[in-house]
DNA sequence: GTTCGTGCAAAAACTTTGCATTATC
DNA sequence: GATAATGCAAAGTTTTTGCACGAAC
C-alpha cells in the first residue's frame, strides 16, 4: 500500500506489485515460487494492455528451464484473485487478462473493425450502473461495459 | 413486420418469427430446412428467457430423426445474423442465446450466488454509453453491460 | 438438377487436471 | 520435513469443420 502509486507509464513498478502478492500469498499460505515471480515480471516487460494466457506462455518459449502452460494458467487465476490481475472476456474466445493493481477501474470500447481495445471511465455511468441494480435490490459487486463499434481510425480508413 | 407484436407472453408467435426468418433466408439464397424450423419451435417451446447452445440439442434428444449438434450450432449463427436471435457471453464458458425479435433492447443483472439473470433497460444510460463512444471518436453500433452482484433473495437467505 | 444443409465423427481452441517430482516455507 | 507448486501429457469443454449423402429451391 506504501509505494502504490498510480501511474500509466511503461513499468509499472515489480516491487510493489511483488510485496502486495507476497503477502496475498502469505495470508493464503501459499508459496512464492520462482516461476509465479517471473511471471509477474514478464507481465511488466510485454508491456501490453492487455493479454492472454498464451502472450505470456510465448514468453517463456525460448527460455529454459520452461514455465509450463500450465502454470502460466493457475498462476494468471491465483493472481485475479490476488486483485493484481483482471480477467475479461470479450466475445472472442479466449480470456484476455490485464494488470489491474494500482489502475483505476475503468471499462473498454472494442472496434470490431480491427480488435483494438480502448479504456475510458465516465463517473456518472458508474453512478447510474450502482442506481440501476439498487432499483432491483441488487448489492453489485462490478461489472463489465464494452461497446462495441468501428474506432476513429477505422472510420476514417473505411474499414467498416 | 405486419404481424410482428411485442408480448413478453410465454408464447411468442412463431407465425411472425418464421416470416422473418424466410425473407432473411430468401434474400441470402439460404433455405429454409425443417431443422431449422424445428429449431426455432423447440426455441418457443423452451421458453427460457435465456438458452445455450446445449439446451436446444438436449431438446432434441430423443426424438428421431434427430437434429444433430452441429446444426444447431450452425443454425443459431444464422438466427443470429437473421436478428431473431441475440447471443451473449456472461462469464461463464459458454455461450447464451436469447430471442431478440420483438423484443426491446436491454442489459443485464447476473446473480454471482444463484447464476439467474435479470434484464433492466436505462434510457438514460443507453445515452450516456453513445456519449461517451461519440466522445472518443468510435461509432457505436452495439453494447453489453452486464453488472454482476448478489439478488435481492440470495442476499435475504444469505447466501453470498 | 444445383446448391445448400445435414449428420457424423474428428479436430480445433482453450483451459483444467492427475500424478510423480521438486521447490518453498 | 511437510505442504504446495511444477511439468508433462492427457482429458475436459465448448464450438467448428470435412466430407459424403440428402433435401430444398
Amino acid at each position: 500500500m506504501a509505494r502504490s502509486s498510480i501511474r500509466k507509464s511503461p513499468t509499472l513498478d515489480i516491487d510493489g506489485l511483488l510485496d502486495k502478492f507476497e503477502s496475498f500469498l502469505q495470508k493464503k499460505t501459499l508459496k512464492l515460487t520462482s516461476q509465479r515471480r517471473q511471471i509477474l515480471e514478464k507481465i511488466l516487460e510485454m508491456d501490453k494492455t492487455h493479454f492472454t494466457a498464451d502472450d505470456l506462455v510465448d514468453q517463456f518459449r525460448d527460455q529454459r528451464p520452461r514455465v509450463s502452460k500450465a502454470t502460466v494458467y493457475r498462476s494468471l487465476s491465483v493472481m485475479v484473485e490476488a486483485g493484481i490481475v483482471e480477467e475479461h472476456q470479450f466475445g472472442d474466445s479466449h480470456k484476455v487478462y490485464e494488470l489491474s493493481e494500482g489502475r483505476q477501474h475503468h471499462d473498454h470500447l472494442i472496434c470490431t473493425a480491427c480488435s483494438k481495445i480502448f479504456e475510458f471511465f465516465n463517473a456518472d455511468m458508474e453512478k447510474l450502473q450502482d442506481k440501476v441494480a439498487a432499483s432491483h435490490g441488487f448489492h453489485a459487486t462490478h461489472h463489465s461495459q464494452k461497446i462495441f463499434g468501428i474506432c476513429a481510425d477505422c472510420w476514417a480508413k473505411g474499414n467498416r
